[in-house]
DNA sequence: ACCTGAACACCGTTCAAGT
DNA sequence: ACCTGAACACCGTTCAAGT
């Protein structure tokens, strides 16, 4: 058998796939940085040297969740067609599959949103997601699919209505079918809001 | 100078109001028991007595606020016409005002919300909070105002929009007039999207 | 550079004991 | 019934010291 080595080899990344998965299992509230610490063989003192404190852990893991949904979402703008309505779909499709597979992971990303101490790197990711929001109506209203009006307040409703939406789908008590039912309501809903 | 009695009075009344306080000036982060108990000049295990634990203090706390949000609905439907569009928008205005209010307590109120450990009587307020919106789509569909289909399934896009609106207006960068601005589109939204 | 070991100041919760 | 005092098992964070 092998000897651990004093040097861990990747101990942040370590910590952070730890971090995920007792947040996914356990909830917010069982996260522990020494219990994960000793999940991953080192000391108490050993995961300050790669996050300085619990919530700059919570800060990077949140940052990685950003990073995976606006790639995935950017992947199936690729796969889709060019009208308002197929983008819209695939856009929308993305971040409730994503929101239900990362229940834990996507209310921590959004979890500082209200607070004035959250690091400028997890607010430029806010805003990346963001700007597919408002470029997809962009979009739609230079192919005449989308009435005119200012982007940031047409935006407003759909992105409330995606957080809205992925909140009910996680509440609890929907079928598979049912969300889905909602999702194809909720599309049609957006739909109705921006046509011209 | 009174002397302060062995038996506090109100103590379950007064950690309550204290957690409140430390909720809306410090956050969630910062709520302590032990400290409640010492603002209120009682020993550590005192609180004990009131709340079996800290999550059964909070979740008094998010009770209460769902008792206030909801009287605060009912008197906004009390004071306004009977067409759906007034009472949609004393409704969303009723709701968006306590969000902006008390952002921490609404924060409080649905943080258990996929959590199936949540209380009976959790549930149950959320439940009439729902009701609230879904009679009025009803009222708005007997008077021909709002399309016809499931009741439950044009209330998702409702609620869904009433959460993550109040979301974006607490995410700050707003200013009040851009949040009024904000209210009457997502108004706006909506009644498109239920229109017959 | 990366980690250990030990310490510090704090938690939430429990339980016998007091009034 | 309501609270105290003391204890228990845990935290997050810091810091000298080791390799």
């Amino acid at each position: 058998m092998k000897t651990r080595p004093y040097h861990h080899g990747d101990l942040r990344a370590a910590l952070l796939a730890l971090a995920e998965d007792t947040l996914r299992d356990r909830g917010p509230g069982e996260l522990s940085l020494r219990e994960l610490a000793r999940a991953a063989g080192v000391s108490p003192a050993a995961p300050s040297r790669h996050f300085r404190t619990k919530q700059a852990l919570l800060d990077a893991l949140a940052l990685e969740g950003f990073d995976r949904l606006t790639a995935a979402m950017t992947e199936a703008l690729a796969r889709t067609g060019d009208s308002f309505g197929e983008r819209l779909t695939a856009l929308t499709r993305t971040y409730v599959t994503f929101a239900i597979g990362n229940p834990a992971l996507l209310e921590l990303m959004f979890s500082r949103k209200h607070e004035p101490t959250a690091p400028a790197e997890l607010i430029e990711a806010t805003q990346r997601l963001m700007a597919m929001a408002t470029g997809l109506i962009e979009d739609g209203q230079r192919r005449g699919e989308v009435r005119e009006g200012p982007v940031i307040r047409l935006a407003v409703p759909l992105a409330a209505v995606l957080q809205g939406m992925t909140d009910l789908a996680l509440s609890g008590g929907f079928t598979e079918e049912q969300v889905e039912e909602g999702l194809v309501e909720m599309i049609d809903f957006i739909r109705r809001g921006y046509r011209p």
